[in-house]
DNA sequence: TGAAAGAATATGAAATTTCATACACTTTAC
DNA sequence: GTAAAGTGTATGAAATTTCATATTCTTTCA
C-alpha cells in the first residue's frame, strides 16, 4: 500500500479534489488560456475583446442585427448596444435601421472597420494554426469536432 | 459543379466564414453553453459565478491565498480581493494573514460557507455527469483529456 | 381594424470591474 | 544589517456591466 498512486488526488482533509478535473473548469481554463495571447494582441491594437468579436462576426455577416451579434459574440444585449455605439463613434461601423422592420438595427462595417478586421482575422487564423499544431500530438485533431458536438447538444437541449 | 457542397460556408460577399469554425470561438461557446444552466442554479442560491468558483477552490484547498484563488478561479486579483471581502461580510469565509509570511492572506471557509459548498459541489458533479452523458455518443470521452492537454501545452508555452 | 401580445433596441441607476499604483512585508545582495 | 528588489494584497477613481424597464415597432387575432 505504498506505491505511486496518481489517482484522484485528495484535499488536505482527505476529500477528493473536485475542481481540477471538472469539465466546466477545464472548458473555462482552456478557453481563457487559449485566448490570453491573442487577446493581448487585440488590446494592443486598441480593441477590447468584445469589440474584436463584433468585428469578427461582421466579417462573416455584415449587416447583422444587434440581437444576432449579441448571441454570437456571447455578450448581453444591452451591453452590446453600448459597445456598438462606442464603435460607431470611433468610426468602425454604422447602424442602420432595417427598412423592412423598424425595430431592427443592422450593423455594417465602415471601410476603416473592414480594414481593421481584415488585418485581425488573418492574425487570428495564424494564432489558431499555432494552437492546433501544439495539439496535433495526441488526438488533438478531434477537439474541434468534439466541441461542436457539445455546443450542438447544448443548443438542442435548450430547444427541447 | 452543382452538387451539394457543404464545405467552407461563405459570407454574402463570398469570403469564407470565419467565426463558426474558429477554435477560440468553439471553446468560448462550449464553455458558456455548458455553464448556462448551472450558473443559473448558482445564482438562484444567491451566489455570483466567481463566488461559486471561490467556494469550489476552497473545497479543494481551504486556506489558499488570494493570488492562488485568483489564478485558479480565473479572476483578476484586485477583483477577487473585493469579492472575498463581500463573501467574508456574508459570513461564508474568513481571512487570516499567514503567520509565516505577513504579506499573504489565507482564506478559509466558515461552517456556513462549507455547508453551502457541500451543497453545491454535488450539484455541480451531477450536472457534469449529465453533460458527459450527452457527449458519450461520439468520442466524447476524450474531451476532458484533450482539454487537459491543451491547458498543459498553454501553461508550458508561457513558461518556456 | 384595433387592442393586446411580442420583438428588438435603448437607457437610468446601482453595482461591479479595471487599471494603475499604494502599501506592507520578505528576500536578496552587498 | 540594510538598501534594493520582489511579492502579495488593497484601494481610488474612472469605466464598464447589469438589471429592470422604457420605447418603438410589428404581428396576432378577435
Amino acid at each position: 500500500m505504498r506505491g505511486k498512486q496518481m489517482k484522484t488526488p485528495t484535499t488536505a482533509e482527505g476529500e477528493p479534489e473536485f475542481v481540477a478535473d471538472y469539465l466546466r473548469y477545464l472548458l473555462s481554463a482552456a478557453s481563457d488560456g487559449a485566448s490570453a495571447q491573442f487577446h493581448a494582441k487585440v488590446r494592443s491594437q486598441g480593441l477590447r475583446v468584445p469589440e474584436w468579436r463584433v468585428l469578427a462576426c461582421l466579417h462573416d455577416r455584415d449587416g447583422a442585427m444587434i440581437t444576432q451579434l449579441a448571441r454570437i459574440a456571447l455578450v448581453e444585449q444591452s451591453r452590446l448596444t453600448r459597445i456598438i455605439v462606442q464603435m460607431e463613434d470611433r468610426g468602425l461601423l454604422r447602424r442602420h435601421s432595417d427598412p423592412d422592420d423598424g425595430r431592427r438595427v443592422r450593423v455594417f462595417l465602415t471601410s476603416a472597420g473592414r480594414a481593421l478586421t481584415n488585418q485581425l482575422v488573418p492574425q487570428a487564423q495564424a494564432h489558431e494554426q499555432a494552437l492546433l499544431e501544439q495539439l496535433s500530438q495526441p488526438g488533438g485533431a478531434d477537439l474541434k469536432p468534439m466541441l461542436r458536438a457539445l455546443i450542438k447538444a447544448l443548443e438542442q437541449e435548450t430547444t427541447t
